[in-house]
DNA sequence: GAGTGGTCTAGACCACCCG
DNA sequence: GGGTGGTCTAGACCACTCG
Protein backbone atom coordinates (compact mmCIF):
# COMPACT_ATOMS: atom_id res chain seq x y z
CA UNK A 1 0.00 0.00 0.00
CA UNK A 2 1.52 3.34 0.92
CA UNK A 3 1.28 7.06 -0.76
CA UNK A 4 -0.38 7.37 -4.13
CA UNK A 5 1.86 8.89 -6.94
CA UNK A 6 -0.42 12.17 -7.54
CA UNK A 7 1.27 13.62 -9.95
CA UNK A 8 0.57 11.86 -12.75
CA UNK A 9 -2.72 13.21 -14.01
CA UNK A 10 -4.42 9.66 -13.02
CA UNK A 11 -7.85 10.40 -10.87
CA UNK A 12 -6.29 9.46 -7.61
CA UNK A 13 -9.46 7.08 -6.47
CA UNK A 14 -9.15 5.10 -9.81
CA UNK A 15 -5.82 4.60 -8.87
CA UNK A 16 -6.73 3.17 -5.12
CA UNK A 17 -10.11 1.63 -7.32
CA UNK A 18 -7.47 -0.71 -9.17
CA UNK A 19 -4.82 -1.22 -6.55
CA UNK A 20 -8.26 -2.78 -4.35
CA UNK A 21 -9.26 -4.95 -7.27
CA UNK A 22 -6.30 -6.21 -7.92
CA UNK A 23 -5.76 -7.28 -4.17
CA UNK A 24 -9.09 -9.33 -4.85
CA UNK A 25 -8.39 -10.28 -8.27
CA UNK A 26 -4.65 -12.04 -6.98
CA UNK A 27 -6.66 -13.16 -3.71
CA UNK A 28 -4.31 -10.79 -1.11
CA UNK A 29 -7.93 -9.83 -0.17
CA UNK A 30 -10.29 -12.82 0.46
CA UNK A 31 -13.77 -13.60 -0.28
CA UNK A 32 -15.84 -12.54 3.32
CA UNK A 33 -12.76 -10.76 4.14
CA UNK A 34 -12.83 -6.94 5.76
CA UNK A 35 -10.83 -4.50 4.04
CA UNK A 36 -9.89 -1.69 6.19
CA UNK A 37 -11.67 0.93 7.20
CA UNK A 38 -12.30 4.20 4.95
CA UNK A 39 -10.22 6.04 8.07
CA UNK A 40 -7.71 3.50 7.58
CA UNK A 41 -7.18 3.84 3.88
CA UNK A 42 -7.53 7.46 3.46
CA UNK A 43 -4.59 7.62 5.91
CA UNK A 44 -2.66 4.83 4.20
CA UNK A 45 -3.31 6.22 1.01
CA UNK A 46 -2.70 10.07 2.35
CA UNK A 47 -6.07 11.23 0.64
CA UNK A 48 -9.16 11.90 1.65
CA UNK A 49 -12.27 10.11 3.09
CA UNK A 50 -14.17 10.91 0.48
CA UNK A 51 -11.71 10.33 -2.64
CA UNK A 52 -11.79 6.49 -0.52
CA UNK A 53 -15.43 6.27 -0.38
CA UNK A 54 -15.31 6.93 -4.81
CA UNK A 55 -13.71 3.97 -4.83
CA UNK A 56 -15.16 1.74 -2.77
CA UNK A 57 -18.31 2.61 -4.46
CA UNK A 58 -16.92 2.22 -8.00
CA UNK A 59 -16.19 -1.71 -6.56
CA UNK A 60 -19.51 -1.80 -4.71
CA UNK A 61 -21.24 -0.98 -8.32
CA UNK A 62 -19.32 -3.65 -9.78
CA UNK A 63 -19.99 -5.79 -7.42
CA UNK A 64 -16.88 -6.82 -5.81
CA UNK A 65 -17.38 -5.71 -2.56
CA UNK A 66 -20.32 -5.08 -0.32
CA UNK A 67 -21.16 -2.46 2.60
CA UNK A 68 -22.25 -3.21 6.20
CA UNK A 69 -23.27 0.08 8.46
CA UNK A 70 -21.45 0.42 11.66
CA UNK A 71 -19.45 -2.76 10.69
CA UNK A 72 -17.07 -2.50 7.60
CA UNK A 73 -16.58 -3.10 3.85
CA UNK A 74 -15.92 -6.84 2.75
CA UNK A 75 -15.29 -8.51 -0.28
CA UNK A 76 -18.29 -10.49 -2.33
CA UNK A 77 -17.85 -14.04 -2.20
CA UNK A 78 -18.47 -14.68 -6.02
CA UNK A 79 -17.97 -11.99 -7.91
CA UNK A 80 -20.93 -12.56 -10.46
CA UNK A 81 -19.09 -10.92 -13.72
CA UNK A 82 -20.92 -8.31 -13.99
CA UNK A 83 -19.49 -8.37 -17.24
CA UNK A 84 -21.12 -11.17 -18.80
CA UNK A 85 -24.15 -9.26 -19.33
CA UNK A 86 -22.37 -5.75 -20.09
CA UNK A 87 -23.11 -4.45 -23.77
CA UNK A 88 -20.37 -5.50 -25.48
CA UNK A 89 -20.84 -9.31 -24.66
CA UNK A 90 -24.65 -8.46 -25.93
CA UNK A 91 -23.37 -7.33 -28.79
CA UNK A 92 -22.74 -10.38 -31.06
CA UNK A 93 -24.20 -12.62 -28.18
CA UNK A 94 -22.05 -15.93 -28.89
CA UNK A 95 -18.64 -14.13 -30.28
CA UNK A 96 -16.98 -13.03 -27.29
CA UNK A 97 -15.40 -16.80 -26.95
CA UNK A 98 -13.20 -16.48 -29.59
CA UNK A 99 -15.48 -18.32 -31.94
CA UNK A 100 -15.00 -16.51 -35.32
CA UNK A 101 -18.12 -15.53 -36.97
CA UNK A 102 -19.02 -14.58 -40.46
CA UNK A 103 -21.78 -12.42 -41.51
CA UNK A 104 -23.44 -12.65 -44.79
CA UNK A 105 -25.79 -9.40 -45.80
CA UNK A 106 -29.25 -10.41 -47.53
CA UNK A 107 -30.93 -7.32 -47.90
CA UNK A 108 -29.64 -4.01 -47.32
CA UNK A 109 -31.63 -1.11 -48.53
CA UNK A 110 -33.45 2.37 -47.48
CA UNK A 111 -37.60 2.13 -46.62
CA UNK A 112 -40.16 4.12 -44.58
CA UNK A 113 -40.44 2.46 -41.16
CA UNK A 114 -43.75 0.81 -40.35
CA UNK A 115 -45.49 1.54 -37.17
CA UNK A 116 -43.44 -0.92 -34.73
CA UNK A 117 -40.14 0.17 -35.70
CA UNK A 118 -40.75 3.96 -36.07
CA UNK A 119 -42.31 3.41 -32.33
CA UNK A 120 -39.53 1.53 -31.27
CA UNK A 121 -37.50 4.08 -32.94
CA UNK A 122 -39.08 7.07 -31.72
CA UNK A 123 -39.64 8.44 -35.29
CA UNK A 124 -43.09 9.29 -36.91
CA UNK A 125 -44.47 6.59 -39.61
CA UNK A 126 -43.15 6.73 -42.58
CA UNK A 127 -39.53 7.93 -41.68
CA UNK A 128 -36.50 6.76 -43.56
CA UNK A 129 -34.94 3.68 -41.81
CA UNK A 130 -32.58 1.63 -43.26
CA UNK A 131 -33.16 -2.07 -42.85
CA UNK A 132 -30.39 -4.65 -42.63
CA UNK A 133 -31.08 -8.20 -42.79
CA UNK A 134 -27.85 -10.55 -42.17
CA UNK A 135 -27.31 -14.27 -41.51
CA UNK A 136 -24.65 -14.61 -39.27
CA UNK A 137 -22.73 -18.49 -38.91
CA UNK A 138 -19.89 -20.17 -36.50
CA UNK A 139 -17.84 -22.35 -38.94
CA UNK A 140 -19.97 -22.08 -41.77
CA UNK A 141 -23.25 -23.26 -39.50
CA UNK A 142 -25.79 -20.76 -39.26
CA UNK A 143 -27.11 -19.86 -36.19
CA UNK A 144 -29.00 -16.20 -36.49
CA UNK A 145 -30.88 -14.17 -38.86
CA UNK A 146 -30.80 -10.39 -37.85
CA UNK A 147 -33.33 -7.62 -39.21
CA UNK A 148 -31.70 -4.68 -37.79
CA UNK A 149 -33.63 -0.80 -38.49
CA UNK A 150 -31.32 2.17 -38.10
CA UNK A 151 -32.41 5.75 -38.49
CA UNK A 152 -31.97 7.09 -41.60
CA UNK A 153 -31.06 10.43 -40.59
CA UNK A 154 -28.58 9.85 -37.79
CA UNK A 155 -26.27 7.87 -40.44
CA UNK A 156 -27.21 8.69 -43.96
CA UNK A 157 -24.27 7.07 -45.55
CA UNK A 158 -24.80 4.05 -43.55
CA UNK A 159 -24.87 1.72 -46.70
CA UNK A 160 -21.46 3.13 -48.23
CA UNK A 161 -20.15 0.77 -45.35
CA UNK A 162 -18.73 -2.27 -45.43
CA UNK A 163 -21.62 -3.94 -43.39
CA UNK A 164 -19.69 -7.74 -43.64
CA UNK A 165 -16.76 -6.70 -42.20
CA UNK A 166 -17.35 -3.81 -40.14
CA UNK A 167 -20.02 -4.59 -36.84
CA UNK A 168 -23.04 -1.85 -36.86
CA UNK A 169 -21.97 -0.44 -33.39
CA UNK A 170 -18.24 0.26 -34.61
CA UNK A 171 -20.21 2.13 -37.53
CA UNK A 172 -22.15 3.84 -35.15
CA UNK A 173 -19.27 4.62 -32.89
CA UNK A 174 -17.09 6.09 -35.72
CA UNK A 175 -19.92 8.55 -36.21
CA UNK A 176 -19.94 9.54 -32.85
CA UNK A 177 -22.49 7.48 -31.38
CA UNK A 178 -21.49 6.11 -28.15
CA UNK A 179 -24.32 2.74 -27.41
CA UNK A 180 -24.95 2.67 -23.79
CA UNK A 181 -27.74 0.67 -23.20
CA UNK A 182 -30.47 -1.75 -24.60
CA UNK A 183 -33.69 -3.07 -24.02
CA UNK A 184 -34.36 -6.80 -25.06
CA UNK A 185 -37.54 -9.05 -24.93
CA UNK A 186 -37.05 -12.57 -25.25
CA UNK A 187 -39.26 -15.21 -26.54
CA UNK A 188 -39.34 -19.43 -27.62
CA UNK A 189 -40.70 -19.17 -31.02
CA UNK A 190 -41.17 -22.20 -33.62
CA UNK A 191 -39.15 -21.45 -36.69
CA UNK A 192 -41.46 -20.62 -40.38
CA UNK A 193 -40.36 -21.90 -43.45
CA UNK A 194 -38.10 -19.10 -44.24
CA UNK A 195 -35.98 -19.49 -40.99
CA UNK A 196 -35.97 -23.01 -41.37
CA UNK A 197 -34.49 -22.99 -44.60
CA UNK A 198 -31.87 -20.01 -43.74
CA UNK A 199 -31.08 -21.49 -40.47
CA UNK A 200 -31.13 -25.14 -42.05
CA UNK A 201 -33.15 -26.68 -39.30
CA UNK A 202 -36.33 -28.12 -39.35
CA UNK A 203 -39.85 -26.21 -39.66
CA UNK A 204 -41.07 -25.92 -36.49
CA UNK A 205 -37.54 -25.88 -34.37
CA UNK A 206 -37.24 -24.19 -31.27
CA UNK A 207 -36.22 -20.65 -32.44
CA UNK A 208 -34.88 -18.27 -29.62
CA UNK A 209 -36.19 -14.83 -30.87
CA UNK A 210 -35.19 -11.73 -29.51
CA UNK A 211 -36.10 -8.06 -30.10
CA UNK A 212 -33.89 -5.28 -29.20
CA UNK A 213 -33.87 -1.56 -28.76
CA UNK A 214 -30.48 0.11 -28.63
CA UNK A 215 -29.96 3.53 -27.13
CA UNK A 216 -27.28 6.04 -27.36
CA UNK A 217 -26.57 7.71 -23.77
CA UNK A 218 -28.99 10.95 -24.26
CA UNK A 219 -31.44 8.27 -24.53
CA UNK A 220 -32.01 8.45 -28.62
CA UNK A 221 -32.85 4.87 -30.09
CA UNK A 222 -30.16 4.05 -32.40
CA UNK A 223 -31.37 0.45 -33.85
CA UNK A 224 -34.19 -1.43 -33.34
CA UNK A 225 -33.22 -5.69 -34.24
CA UNK A 226 -35.70 -8.40 -34.80
CA UNK A 227 -33.08 -11.74 -33.74
CA UNK A 228 -34.02 -15.01 -34.71
CA UNK A 229 -31.25 -17.48 -33.03
CA UNK A 230 -31.01 -21.32 -33.32
CA UNK A 231 -32.50 -22.77 -30.27
CA UNK A 232 -29.98 -25.54 -30.00
CA UNK A 233 -26.83 -23.34 -30.59
CA UNK A 234 -27.89 -19.91 -28.64
CA UNK A 235 -27.93 -19.19 -25.25
CA UNK A 236 -27.67 -15.59 -23.85
CA UNK A 237 -26.83 -14.82 -20.39
CA UNK A 238 -28.01 -11.90 -18.57
CA UNK A 239 -27.25 -10.80 -14.92
CA UNK A 240 -30.11 -8.52 -12.97
CA UNK A 241 -30.11 -6.70 -9.83
CA UNK A 242 -31.33 -5.82 -6.57
CA UNK B 1 -37.62 25.14 -5.74
CA UNK B 2 -36.04 26.82 -2.52
CA UNK B 3 -34.01 25.56 0.58
CA UNK B 4 -34.81 22.39 1.99
CA UNK B 5 -36.63 21.46 5.75
CA UNK B 6 -32.92 20.23 6.85
CA UNK B 7 -34.36 18.96 10.54
CA UNK B 8 -36.56 15.95 9.30
CA UNK B 9 -33.92 13.57 9.40
CA UNK B 10 -34.04 12.76 6.01
CA UNK B 11 -30.83 13.21 3.71
CA UNK B 12 -30.66 16.09 1.79
CA UNK B 13 -29.54 14.30 -1.21
CA UNK B 14 -32.79 11.94 -1.14
CA UNK B 15 -34.68 14.78 -0.85
CA UNK B 16 -33.28 16.82 -3.88
CA UNK B 17 -33.20 13.69 -6.15
CA UNK B 18 -36.85 12.67 -5.33
CA UNK B 19 -37.66 16.83 -6.48
CA UNK B 20 -35.79 16.34 -9.42
CA UNK B 21 -37.20 13.11 -9.86
CA UNK B 22 -40.50 14.46 -9.93
CA UNK B 23 -39.92 17.49 -11.97
CA UNK B 24 -38.80 14.96 -14.38
CA UNK B 25 -42.01 12.66 -13.85
CA UNK B 26 -44.18 16.04 -14.60
CA UNK B 27 -42.88 16.91 -17.73
CA UNK B 28 -41.42 20.33 -15.40
CA UNK B 29 -37.85 19.17 -16.72
CA UNK B 30 -38.76 17.93 -20.23
CA UNK B 31 -36.57 15.24 -22.37
CA UNK B 32 -33.59 16.40 -23.82
CA UNK B 33 -33.36 19.79 -21.20
CA UNK B 34 -30.36 21.09 -19.52
CA UNK B 35 -31.20 21.12 -15.67
CA UNK B 36 -29.43 23.58 -13.89
CA UNK B 37 -25.89 23.38 -13.27
CA UNK B 38 -24.75 21.68 -9.68
CA UNK B 39 -23.39 24.99 -8.62
CA UNK B 40 -26.47 26.64 -8.91
CA UNK B 41 -28.94 23.96 -7.81
CA UNK B 42 -26.50 23.91 -4.60
CA UNK B 43 -26.93 27.33 -3.61
CA UNK B 44 -30.77 26.85 -4.58
CA UNK B 45 -31.28 24.29 -2.26
CA UNK B 46 -28.70 26.15 0.04
CA UNK B 47 -26.19 22.38 0.74
CA UNK B 48 -22.68 21.83 -0.49
CA UNK B 49 -22.04 20.54 -4.69
CA UNK B 50 -21.31 17.33 -3.04
CA UNK B 51 -24.48 16.99 -1.84
CA UNK B 52 -26.09 17.76 -5.28
CA UNK B 53 -23.76 15.85 -6.92
CA UNK B 54 -24.56 12.89 -4.92
CA UNK B 55 -28.27 13.39 -6.04
CA UNK B 56 -27.58 13.71 -9.44
CA UNK B 57 -25.22 10.50 -9.64
CA UNK B 58 -28.26 8.71 -8.48
CA UNK B 59 -30.67 10.03 -10.87
CA UNK B 60 -27.90 9.16 -13.51
CA UNK B 61 -27.60 5.41 -12.28
CA UNK B 62 -31.30 4.87 -13.13
CA UNK B 63 -31.02 6.47 -16.20
CA UNK B 64 -33.20 9.69 -15.93
CA UNK B 65 -30.44 11.52 -16.23
CA UNK B 66 -26.62 12.41 -18.16
CA UNK B 67 -23.90 14.55 -17.74
CA UNK B 68 -21.81 16.29 -20.67
CA UNK B 69 -18.66 17.70 -19.36
CA UNK B 70 -18.38 21.21 -19.46
CA UNK B 71 -21.60 20.98 -21.10
CA UNK B 72 -24.07 20.36 -18.40
CA UNK B 73 -26.84 17.67 -17.33
CA UNK B 74 -29.74 16.83 -19.07
CA UNK B 75 -32.81 14.92 -19.24
CA UNK B 76 -32.61 11.62 -21.04
CA UNK B 77 -35.23 11.09 -23.68
CA UNK B 78 -36.36 7.91 -23.48
CA UNK B 79 -36.39 6.47 -20.11
CA UNK B 80 -35.75 3.14 -20.41
CA UNK B 81 -37.66 2.16 -17.11
CA UNK B 82 -34.84 0.61 -15.32
CA UNK B 83 -37.95 -1.21 -13.20
CA UNK B 84 -38.75 -3.14 -16.07
CA UNK B 85 -35.03 -5.58 -15.51
CA UNK B 86 -35.19 -5.36 -11.48
CA UNK B 87 -35.29 -8.52 -9.60
CA UNK B 88 -38.42 -7.43 -8.49
CA UNK B 89 -39.70 -8.06 -11.80
CA UNK B 90 -38.10 -11.18 -12.54
CA UNK B 91 -38.83 -12.36 -9.68
CA UNK B 92 -42.36 -13.90 -10.82
CA UNK B 93 -41.81 -12.22 -14.48
CA UNK B 94 -45.16 -12.29 -15.81
CA UNK B 95 -46.76 -11.42 -12.75
CA UNK B 96 -46.16 -7.71 -11.93
CA UNK B 97 -49.40 -5.97 -14.44
CA UNK B 98 -51.70 -7.54 -11.91
CA UNK B 99 -52.13 -11.08 -13.38
CA UNK B 100 -52.83 -12.96 -10.88
CA UNK B 101 -50.66 -16.33 -10.62
CA UNK B 102 -51.51 -19.47 -9.09
CA UNK B 103 -49.21 -21.53 -7.44
CA UNK B 104 -49.48 -25.29 -7.09
CA UNK B 105 -46.26 -27.25 -5.24
CA UNK B 106 -45.67 -30.80 -6.77
CA UNK B 107 -42.85 -31.83 -5.09
CA UNK B 108 -41.29 -30.02 -2.05
CA UNK B 109 -38.67 -32.35 -0.07
CA UNK B 110 -34.71 -32.17 0.68
CA UNK B 111 -32.13 -34.31 -0.85
CA UNK B 112 -28.30 -34.38 -1.51
CA UNK B 113 -27.28 -32.09 -4.23
CA UNK B 114 -26.17 -33.50 -7.17
CA UNK B 115 -23.32 -32.10 -9.01
CA UNK B 116 -24.67 -29.31 -10.98
CA UNK B 117 -27.11 -28.07 -8.54
CA UNK B 118 -24.29 -27.78 -6.12
CA UNK B 119 -21.93 -25.88 -7.83
CA UNK B 120 -24.24 -23.38 -8.60
CA UNK B 121 -24.63 -23.12 -4.80
CA UNK B 122 -21.22 -22.95 -3.71
CA UNK B 123 -22.33 -26.20 -1.68
CA UNK B 124 -20.34 -29.91 -1.67
CA UNK B 125 -21.52 -32.48 -3.92
CA UNK B 126 -24.34 -34.17 -1.43
CA UNK B 127 -24.73 -31.05 0.79
CA UNK B 128 -28.22 -31.16 1.30
CA UNK B 129 -30.57 -29.07 -0.43
CA UNK B 130 -34.52 -28.35 -0.85
CA UNK B 131 -35.90 -28.98 -4.10
CA UNK B 132 -39.18 -27.57 -4.66
CA UNK B 133 -41.07 -28.24 -8.20
CA UNK B 134 -43.73 -25.79 -8.40
CA UNK B 135 -46.12 -24.97 -11.55
CA UNK B 136 -48.00 -21.63 -12.10
CA UNK B 137 -50.69 -20.43 -13.85
CA UNK B 138 -52.66 -17.61 -15.16
CA UNK B 139 -56.19 -18.02 -14.88
CA UNK B 140 -56.06 -21.58 -14.68
CA UNK B 141 -54.08 -22.01 -17.50
CA UNK B 142 -50.65 -22.92 -17.17
CA UNK B 143 -47.79 -21.14 -18.20
CA UNK B 144 -44.09 -22.57 -16.22
CA UNK B 145 -42.73 -25.26 -13.99
CA UNK B 146 -40.01 -24.55 -12.00
CA UNK B 147 -37.27 -26.97 -9.93
CA UNK B 148 -35.73 -24.95 -6.90
CA UNK B 149 -33.06 -25.61 -5.18
CA UNK B 150 -32.25 -23.92 -1.53
CA UNK B 151 -29.05 -24.91 0.21
CA UNK B 152 -30.72 -26.46 3.67
CA UNK B 153 -28.36 -24.91 5.87
CA UNK B 154 -29.80 -21.60 5.33
CA UNK B 155 -33.72 -21.90 6.08
CA UNK B 156 -33.52 -25.61 7.43
CA UNK B 157 -37.21 -24.90 8.56
CA UNK B 158 -38.08 -23.87 4.71
CA UNK B 159 -40.73 -27.20 4.38
CA UNK B 160 -42.80 -25.36 7.17
CA UNK B 161 -43.82 -22.17 5.38
CA UNK B 162 -46.76 -22.01 2.69
CA UNK B 163 -44.94 -22.44 -0.02
CA UNK B 164 -48.13 -22.12 -2.29
CA UNK B 165 -49.25 -18.68 -0.65
CA UNK B 166 -45.88 -16.80 -0.40
CA UNK B 167 -43.45 -16.72 -2.61
CA UNK B 168 -39.76 -17.55 -2.16
CA UNK B 169 -38.22 -14.94 -2.09
CA UNK B 170 -40.38 -13.39 0.78
CA UNK B 171 -39.23 -16.46 2.73
CA UNK B 172 -36.07 -15.31 2.23
CA UNK B 173 -36.53 -12.08 3.40
CA UNK B 174 -38.09 -13.03 6.75
CA UNK B 175 -35.65 -15.34 7.42
CA UNK B 176 -32.98 -12.17 7.21
CA UNK B 177 -31.83 -12.95 3.94
CA UNK B 178 -32.17 -10.28 1.18
CA UNK B 179 -31.99 -11.05 -2.50
CA UNK B 180 -29.61 -9.06 -4.90
CA UNK B 181 -28.98 -9.95 -7.96
CA UNK B 182 -29.61 -12.91 -10.00
CA UNK B 183 -27.79 -14.52 -13.03
CA UNK B 184 -29.66 -16.12 -15.59
CA UNK B 185 -28.59 -18.26 -19.06
CA UNK B 186 -31.78 -18.71 -21.58
CA UNK B 187 -32.29 -21.01 -24.21
CA UNK B 188 -35.20 -21.85 -26.47
CA UNK B 189 -35.96 -25.80 -25.89
CA UNK B 190 -38.63 -28.10 -27.07
CA UNK B 191 -41.13 -29.49 -24.52
CA UNK B 192 -40.77 -33.23 -23.60
CA UNK B 193 -43.25 -35.23 -22.77
CA UNK B 194 -43.70 -34.52 -19.07
CA UNK B 195 -43.08 -30.63 -19.41
CA UNK B 196 -46.26 -30.92 -22.49
CA UNK B 197 -48.04 -32.80 -19.71
CA UNK B 198 -47.48 -29.99 -17.16
CA UNK B 199 -48.14 -27.12 -19.78
CA UNK B 200 -50.51 -28.54 -21.49
CA UNK B 201 -49.17 -28.18 -24.85
CA UNK B 202 -47.92 -30.59 -27.52
CA UNK B 203 -45.12 -32.30 -27.42
CA UNK B 204 -41.90 -30.52 -29.62
CA UNK B 205 -43.70 -27.37 -28.40
CA UNK B 206 -41.09 -24.12 -27.65
CA UNK B 207 -40.08 -23.79 -24.55
CA UNK B 208 -38.40 -20.58 -22.93
CA UNK B 209 -35.75 -22.32 -20.62
CA UNK B 210 -34.18 -20.39 -18.27
CA UNK B 211 -31.44 -21.03 -15.67
CA UNK B 212 -31.14 -18.87 -12.92
CA UNK B 213 -28.80 -18.19 -9.52
CA UNK B 214 -30.17 -16.02 -7.08
CA UNK B 215 -27.56 -13.95 -4.91
CA UNK B 216 -27.40 -11.88 -1.73
CA UNK B 217 -25.76 -9.09 -1.19
CA UNK B 218 -22.65 -10.62 0.15
CA UNK B 219 -22.26 -13.06 -3.18
CA UNK B 220 -23.67 -16.21 -1.32
CA UNK B 221 -26.06 -18.07 -3.48
CA UNK B 222 -29.72 -18.76 -2.01
CA UNK B 223 -31.46 -19.95 -4.86
CA UNK B 224 -30.57 -22.28 -8.30
CA UNK B 225 -33.73 -22.66 -10.34
CA UNK B 226 -34.48 -24.50 -13.91
CA UNK B 227 -37.40 -22.72 -15.66
CA UNK B 228 -39.53 -24.01 -17.67
CA UNK B 229 -41.96 -21.77 -19.30
CA UNK B 230 -44.68 -21.98 -22.06
CA UNK B 231 -42.76 -20.09 -25.35
CA UNK B 232 -46.76 -18.91 -26.52
CA UNK B 233 -46.97 -16.93 -22.88
CA UNK B 234 -44.02 -16.40 -21.64
CA UNK B 235 -41.41 -12.95 -22.51
CA UNK B 236 -38.84 -11.61 -20.81
CA UNK B 237 -37.77 -8.23 -20.97
CA UNK B 238 -33.51 -6.95 -20.11
CA UNK B 239 -32.06 -4.15 -19.90
CA UNK B 240 -28.56 -4.12 -20.49
CA UNK B 241 -25.81 -1.08 -19.91
CA UNK B 242 -22.65 0.04 -21.49
C1' DG C 1 -12.98 33.67 -21.05
C1' DA C 2 -17.09 32.02 -18.90
C1' DG C 3 -19.56 28.21 -17.51
C1' DT C 4 -19.77 23.56 -16.58
C1' DG C 5 -18.73 19.12 -14.61
C1' DG C 6 -14.46 16.17 -12.49
C1' DT C 7 -11.66 15.62 -8.68
C1' DC C 8 -10.16 16.47 -4.01
C1' DT C 9 -9.56 18.22 0.82
C1' DA C 10 -9.94 18.26 5.96
C1' DG C 11 -12.61 18.40 8.65
C1' DA C 12 -17.65 17.49 11.13
C1' DC C 13 -21.62 15.05 13.27
C1' DC C 14 -24.70 11.19 13.06
C1' DA C 15 -26.54 6.24 12.94
C1' DC C 16 -25.48 1.69 13.35
C1' DC C 17 -23.38 -2.53 15.30
C1' DC C 18 -20.86 -5.06 18.55
C1' DG C 19 -18.80 -6.63 22.79
C1' DG D 1 -17.84 3.09 24.27
C1' DG D 2 -15.28 2.43 20.24
C1' DG D 3 -15.21 1.53 15.52
C1' DT D 4 -17.57 1.68 11.38
C1' DG D 5 -20.02 3.57 7.48
C1' DG D 6 -23.68 7.59 6.14
C1' DT D 7 -24.17 12.26 5.37
C1' DC D 8 -22.59 16.92 4.76
C1' DT D 9 -19.77 21.25 4.43
C1' DA D 10 -17.20 25.14 2.20
C1' DG D 11 -14.14 25.64 -0.02
C1' DA D 12 -10.24 24.56 -4.01
C1' DC D 13 -8.16 23.66 -8.60
C1' DC D 14 -8.53 21.26 -12.99
C1' DA D 15 -10.46 19.73 -17.68
C1' DC D 16 -13.69 20.22 -20.96
C1' DT D 17 -16.84 22.76 -24.22
C1' DC D 18 -18.44 26.63 -26.50
C1' DG D 19 -18.74 31.03 -28.54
Amino acid sequence: MGPINKTDGIPLYIKIRQQLHDEIENKILLPGQKIPSEDELASNYGVSRMTVRQAIADLIDEGLLYRRHGVGTFVSHSHVVRDQSRLTNLFEGAEQEGVNISVQVLIADILPAKIKVSHALNLAEGDLVFHIKTLRSTDGMPITVHDAYVPYKLIPQLLQEDLEATPLWDIFELNGYRVKRAVQRLEAREADEELAGLLSVEEGSPIFYKERTVYLDDGTPIEFTHCYNRGDRYTLTVVLYR
